[in-house]
DNA sequence: CTTAGGG
DNA sequence: CCCTAAG
């Protein structure tokens, strides 16, 4: 079976967390979703299922203990791994040609044995091996092979074992080789004491170039032991790497940054480049948002709305909710938060930021083309990505040629804020940060089949019901993060005003709790945003605080999976100067009040009279056709307010007066037409209610009835 | 997007 | 005015 996949992919922009709240509208969502779903189905699953299958396959074909040679080998002669990616070419680059090349020991030893072990590769490494948490793995994995062949050439001191361990038994990878390892992966621990193993995988590690840690991580996951599962990089459930690589997929899921300041961050880059003006903002929110002294973006992900997949990835959505640091302190703007994405010119309808597709790959089902198109939904912290996918072609019958490409990453709760004094590049970074913080903890892979979770890794795609030839479509990826668990506050450990990608972060490796890395410190590399923040960091310290503490206490009501940013947090409290008043007013700011005038009353009353309530949009075009700023909802609203003043004494009126008389015309039609249903008839004239001189007391329709309509 | 109502 | 649930 001899599966090509390309992956393209990118970012295409961050969805807001969805907050655990009902859905508004049923109706509204589902048109939503379908449309989001429709577009992006399942790529990444397929890919994924795919994948599976092929592991299954291979672990019952070929069970070799050892990876790395014949595996590896095969992959190589075939040509399989390929690298798609164009750009730049660097270290990590060249390892994976070296790969390719020769598999051999030789040159992998030459790039990965020779290398410097010293302790300041070490370091560095480590810095690496935290920043990016996704690359540890893939070195990881790669390392472990490199190992594995380590071994085989001649095997090399201490890392002989380690790697011979590894190559047996990648899971127990971890802990044979102790914390080191297990600092590679999730990026927690300093590598303190790093085995030669350990030593390697920075070493490796830092050679990557974060840009291609997605990349790197796919390809490199094959040469992974293909028959053990190994432990996801992504704290997750073990995923099959084996699989992709072992049948000569090509398999390239890379995702770079354009940024490269980005960089210096974690590794699944982003592409956030503009921000997409929803074409339906309205005007009046643009406005809105032009007057917020802070802008923020956020994708906006109505619960799972957004979320491209269907039940299965929803029910994920729900399960875990993603707080991003960023969001923190706003708990209360949740509500208000979700609003404002609604009016948010920033945010992308479909999600916020959002960067087009990143696609490297040319021949990239960027097209329009559905079918195979995924969902990445990232579960836990929401992150999503939506992959679109092409079934290149069919040969054999079992081999099976697909095209994969990520079109779209999503990272649903970020909530950001940068003071219009940013520069673009520090709201890249920014953002970058704040995914980099969600994706710190590894990603995972989920697989849908109809919308559904398929949870058995060991089934093999046939048994699950993935067909390449028939269900493509139905098939879908899902890429989440793994949550990482609320980390002890950063402050504790590091308060540097600009944490450095090194400050590692303790993660929970616990695959089970999804947690979400609160524990990466975000900073705002800008020196102006960082002054900035700085100060509004004081000012807003003791609301903030105490606003936290409201906000911690609803989120781990709401929902544990939220992440508990530290609340004293230079870091945090950076990216999140605003607070609740700010906020408030930035983001809810509520449309300047406008009392109606006693003409304005007056057309109202009359377009009512003739039209009927329950029929605004109509009084709206009939009487206020070129009043942008009242709404029919508006008009409905001052009938209603009318109605009641009416009703109560003139003493107990405020505001401008409203002349009796009108009031009285008021009672009277809404006498009238609460009596007759109204709408129908909207026919007989304006002589309707009106004449209701008398109609002060007339509460009873009587008075007004005589306005027969017919 | 509209309506209808509660807040 | 806002917010929402519902057509």
């Amino acid at each position: 079976m001899v599966l090509k996949k390309r992956l393209g992919y990118g970012f295409n922009g961050f969805q807001v967390p969805f907050i655990p709240r009902a859905p508004r509208s049923a109706r509204r969502r589902g048109s939503y979703k379908k449309i989001n779903e429709d577009s992006q189905t399942c790529a990444f699953e397929l890919l994924a299922s795919v994948a599976g299958k092929l592991l299954q396959e291979t672990e019952s074909s070929s069970a070799s203990s050892n990876p790395s040679e014949g595996n590896d080998q095969a992959l190589f002669g075939k040509g399989i791994l390929k690298q798609e990616r164009i750009d730049e070419d660097e270290p990590l680059k060249e390892e994976c040609a070296a790969y390719h090349g020769s598999c051999k020991e030789s040159i992998f030893l030459s790039e990965v044995a020779s290398k410097d072990i010293s302790p300041k590769h070490l370091q560095h490494a480590e810095t690496a091996l935290h920043r990016t948490p996704v690359i540890k793995y893939c070195d990881f994995s790669k390392k472990v092979d490199a190992d594995v062949k380590a071994l085989n050439c001649k095997s090399e001191d201490a890392l002989g074992d380690y790697s011979s361990r590894v190559a047996e038994a990648p899971q127990d990878f971890r802990e044979s080789s102790g914390g080191n390892l297990e600092n590679g992966f999730t990026g927690e621990e300093e590598a303190e004491g790093l085995g030669p193993l350990g030593t390697r995988v920075s070493t490796f590690a830092n050679k990557c170039s974060l840009k291609d840690a997605m990349d790197v991580c796919v390809n490199s996951s094959p040469l992974i032991d293909s028959n053990s599962t190994t432990k996801s990089p992504f704290h997750g459930e073990s995923i099959p790497n084996a699989s992709f690589s072992e049948h000569g997929n090509d398999i390239i899921l890379g995702c770079r940054d354009d940024d490269e300041k980005l960089l210096r961050c974690n590794k699944v880059s982003t592409k956030s480049r503009t921000f997409r003006h929803p074409q339906r903002v309205a005007h009046r929110r643009i406005r809105k948002l032009l007057t917020c002294k802070y802008w923020k973006a956020a994708p906006k992900l109505k619960d799972c709305e957004l979320s491209r997949s269907d039940e299965g990835v929803k029910s994920l959505c729900h399960k875990r909710k993603t707080c991003y640091n960023f969001g923190r302190c706003q708990h209360d703007n949740v509500f208000k938060r979700r609003k404002f994405f609604d009016r948010s010119s920033v945010v992308t309808s479909d999600g916020g930021f959002s960067s087009e597709s990143v696609t490297n790959s040319p021949d990239t089902g960027t097209s329009g083309n559905k079918s195979g198109s995924a969902t990445i939904l990232p579960g836990a912290s929401g992150l999503s990505a939506s992959v679109l996918g092409r079934q290149a072609s069919f040969h054999t019958k079992d081999s099976h040629e697909m095209k994969f490409s990520i079109k779209s990453f999503r990272v649903p709760e970020l909530y950001i804020e940068v003071p219009e004094t940013a520069t673009v590049g520090s709201l890249k970074r920014t953002v970058v940060e704040a995914v980099s913080a969600i994706l710190g903890g590894g990603l995972r892979v989920g697989v849908l089949l109809h919308g559904k979770k398929v949870r058995d890794d060991n089934r093999t795609l046939l048994q699950t019901g993935i067909s390449c030839k028939e269900n493509l479509d139905t098939l879908g990826f899902t890429l989440e993060p793994n949550s990482i668990k609320a980390s002890p506050p950063i402050c504790s450990t590091d308060r540097s005003p600009l944490p450095s990608p090194e400050a590692p972060e303790p993660l929970p490796k616990s695959s089970e709790s999804p947690v979400i890395d609160s524990g990466i410190p975000y900073s705002l590399p800008d020196s102006s945003l960082l002054t900035k923040t700085g100060n509004l960091v004081e000012d807003n310290h003791d609301s903030f605080s105490s606003h936290i503490d409201t906000i911690t206490d609803k989120m781990t009501s709401d929902s544990r999976d939220l992440v508990t940013v530290p609340a004293r947090s230079t870091d945090a409290l950076a990216v999140v100067p605003t607070c609740q008043k700010t906020r408030r007013s930035d983001l809810a700011q509520r449309r300047t009040r406008r009392p109606f005038s006693v003409s304005e009353v007056e057309a109202l009353v009359e377009a009512v009279e003739e039209l009927g309530t329950g029929r605004w949009r109509d009084v709206k075009l009939r009487a206020f056709e070129n009043a942008d700023h009242r709404t029919y909802v508006d008009l409905k609203d001052k009938w209603k307010t009318l109605v009641h003043t009416a009703k109560i004494s003139p003493q107990q009126r405020r505001g401008q007066p409203v002349p009796q008389q009108l009031l009285d015309r008021v009672l009277g039609a809404h006498a009238y037409w609460s009596q007759h249903h109204g709408k129908q008839n909207v026919k007989h004239q304006a002589g309707t209610p009106r004449n209701v001189e008398a109609s002060t007391e007339r509460l009873g329709v009587e008075g007004v009835a005589p306005i027969v309509m017919m």
